[in-house]
DNA sequence: GCTCGCCATGACAGCCTTGTCATGGCTAAG
DNA sequence: CTTAGCCATGACAAGGCTGTCATGGCGAGC
C-alpha cells in the first residue's frame, strides 16, 4: 500500500495552498486557468484521490446514495442498482444498499442508518415508495429521497415513474387487436401502487372497446409465481375459459404458463398470456413472454441524478419528477384468438 | 431534522469525558460497569448515533464492506447482498455494491474507489474471485478481501466456498440411482472456477459407477439460459437421446426444459433434468427443478464476518477459509429412467 | 501508615477536507 | 495618480471521533 497522499501533497507539488486544490477538485470558480492546470497535473502525477470521510466530515456532501428495497424480484433490484450506479460513478458517488424488511420494525432498521451515514439521498423502490413509516423517517432525518413508481400521495416528494395505466391499456389493446374478447386479468400486490394503475388500464381498454369484464375473469394476485399459478387455476378451471390472460407482472404470467403447460394447452393457439416488467424470466419460457418493458435502469439513473444534483423544490409547486417511456415487447406468448 | 447530537452531548449527559463514551461505544476495556451503564443510558436517552465519517477519519475502520460483482444472475447477486448485510447490520457496518464490468478496464473502475473509500474489506463473487487484475489492485491498495467460490490459487487469500465437486458428484449419483446410465452434461462458464469442479464431480461419479461418458453427451455452456437451450438442442437433437441431463446451473437447466417442452417431451418420464444453484427460477417451472442449493446467503455472511473481524493470517499457514455445506433439493424434474 | 502499581478516566492532538474570512493584486473609474 | 471594488488566493478553524499519553484514585503489600 502506497503511503496515502493527501491534499497537502498536491498543494506542495503544485505550489498553491490546499484550499486552491480543493477549489479545483470541486470545480469552484475563482481559479486561474493556469493554476487549475497545474493542480490537475499534480493530482494526476501523484495519483491523488480525496478521502471521502474527510470530505463528508468537513463538507455537506457524503457522496453516498442509498437504495432501499424490499422487493421479491432480484432482477428488479439489480436493475435498479445497475442503473443508479452508472450515474453515480460519473460523479464520484457510491451506492449503499439496504434491504428493508417491511414485516419487521421498519423504524428500527432505518433510523440508525440514516443518522450514522447521513447519505445525500435515498432511492426508494416499490413497495417501499409508499411505506408511510419509511417516508416519515426520511423526512424527520432530513434526508432527500426519490420514489420509484409510487402509488399515491404523488405530491409529497419527487418521484420517477412510468405510466403503468397507459402501458396496461396498450397491452390490453394489443390483445383485443388480436381478436380476444374474453380476457382474464390478474391484479398485482395491493401494496404496490402500480398494481392499481395497471388494473385501471385494463378496465379502461376493455370499456373503450365496448367489452364487458366478467367478475370471474379478474383474480387477485401478489406478484409471486405461486399467486399467478393459483389465480390461473381458478381462471382456467371451468369449461368456459378466457382466450387470453393478462397478468400484472411476469412472475405471475409464468405461473399462468405453468398451469397452461400442465393442462396441455397450446400457447398461444389455445391461450394467449401477457405479462408485465420484462424480467429475465420472460425470455426463459417457451414460448417467450409478451410483456411490457419497464425502463428500470433509466428510472434508477434519473433518480440518482436528482439526488446528486439536489432536488430543488419550489414552494407550492409539485416536486420535480419524471415520467419515462415504456415499451410493449410482443413475443410469442400472444397470438390471434381462435 | 433534530439538531444532530454528538459524542459531546452524550459525555455531558452522563458526566464523563468523550473518550470514555468512545470506549463504551467501541466495547473497549477499562470502563467501570457503573460508568458503562450510565453512558449507555445517555446514548439511549439522546438517541445518539456516532457519525460514521468522523469515526473512519479518526480511526482505522471505515465501517464499509464492498461487494464486487459481475454476475449475470440477479438472484445470486441479491442473495449475496442479503447474506452479507444480515451480518453487517449487527456490527454497524454498511454495504457498498460495485458492479465491475470485466470486459472494460477493470483497473480504472476499482482503483479510484478503493483509494477514496478505504473500505475495511471487499467480498468478491465469481467470476471476479479469480480475476487477476482485481486481486492485484486489492493487494496493492492494501484492502482485505474474501473470495467466494474461487476456482484456483486457493492459498492466495481467504475464501468461502462449498464443495462443488462433491455436490455435482452427489447429483450425478442421484440420477444414477434413479436408473439413468446415459446422462448428458452441460459445463458452466469456463471463467468460473466452480464450472470445472462441477464437471469433475460428474466425471468422478460416472467413473465410480462404471459408466462411460460419451463425448457427444458433454456440451460447453456459459451459465446463461440461451447457452443451455442451445446445448440441449444438440444433446436432444438426434434420435438417440440421453435419458437425463445435468446442467451446471439452473438457468441452463431451464433452457434444457424449454427445449424439452418444445419437443413435447414428458418430464420427467422421458427426460430427467437437474440443475445447480436453486435460484428462484427453479421453482418457477413445471415440473419444478431438482437442483443443488448453494448456501449463498451463508457464504456471504461468513465472508462479511471474516472481513469485519479482521482476517488474521499466520505466516506460512494457508489463509483462514471456510467450506460450507450444500443441499440436494430433489423436486419433480428428475424421475426413474424408463 | 506509606508507597507502589494498576486501573479507570481525561486532556489533547490529529485524521483530511471544506467553509469562512482576510489579504494582496489587479482593473477601472475618478 | 489614487482609490474603490473585484477577483484570486491563502491562513485558519471547524467538523466528530479515536489514539496516545498523562493523571488521579484506589487497593495491596510492606
Amino acid at each position: 500500500m502506497s503511503a496515502k497522499i493527501t491534499i497537502h501533497d498536491v498543494a506542495r507539488e503544485s505550489g498553491v495552498s490546499i484550499k486552491t486544490v480543493s477549489r479545483v477538485l470541486n470545480r469552484e470558480p475563482n481559479v486561474k486557468a493556469d493554476t487549475r492546470d497545474r493542480v490537475q497535473a499534480a493530482v494526476a502525477a501523484l495519483n491523488y484521490r480525496p478521502n471521502i470521510s474527510a470530505r463528508s466530515l468537513a463538507g455537506s456532501k457524503a457522496y453516498l446514495i442509498g437504495v432501499f428495497f424490499d422487493n421479491p424480484s432480484p432482477g428488479y433490484v439489480t436493475d435498479v442498482q445497475l442503473g443508479a450506479i452508472a450515474r453515480c460513478r460519473q460523479e464520484g458517488f457510491h451506492l449503499i444498499v439496504e434491504p428493508v424488511d417491511s414485516t419487521a420494525d421498519v423504524e428500527d432498521q432505518i433510523a440508525p442508518m440514516l443518522a450514522t451515514l447521513r447519505m445525500d439521498g435515498v432511492i426508494l423502490t416499490p413497495p417501499l415508495s409508499d411505506h408511510p413509516v419509511v417516508l416519515a423517517a426520511l423526512e424527520r432525518e432530513g434526508v432527500a429521497y426519490v420514489r420509484i413508481a409510487p402509488g399515491g400521495d404523488i405530491d409529497r416528494a419527487p418521484w420517477v415513474s412510468m405510466d403503468d395505466r397507459l402501458a396496461a391499456y396498450e397491452m390490453t389493446k394489443h390483445l383485443i387487436g388480436l381478436g380476444h374478447t374474453d380476457i382474464g386479468f390478474i391484479i398485482g400486490h395491493p401494496d404496490h401502487g402500480a398494481s392499481h394503475q395497471r388494473h385501471q388500464g385494463f378496465i379502461d381498454a376493455m370499456r373503450d372497446a365496448g367489452l364487458p369484464i366478467r367478475d370471474d375473469r379478474v383474480e387477485q394476485g401478489w406478484f409471486s409465481f405461486r399467486s399467478g399459478f393459483e389465480a390461473a387455476e381458478k381462471l382456467l378451471g371451468g369449461v368456459d375459459r378466457p382466450t387470453a390472460i393478462f397478468a400484472s407482472n411476469d412472475d405471475m404470467a409464468l405461473g399462468v404458463m405453468a398451469v397452461a403447460n400442465r393442462m396441455r394447452l397450446d400457447l398461444p393457439a389455445q391461450l394467449s398470456v401477457a405479462g408485465f416488467d420484462d424480467t429475465p424470466g420472460a425470455k426463459i419460457t417457451w414460448p417467450q413472454l409478451t410483456t411490457v418493458r419497464q425502463p428500470i435502469h433509466a428510472m434508477a439513473g434519473a433518480a440518482a441524478d436528482m439526488l446528486m444534483h439536489g432536488v430543488e423544490r419550489e414552494e407550492g409547486a409539485p416536486p420535480p419528477s419524471r415520467l419515462l417511456d415504456f415499451e410493449l415487447v410482443v413475443r410469442e406468448s400472444t397470438g390471434p384468438a381462435t
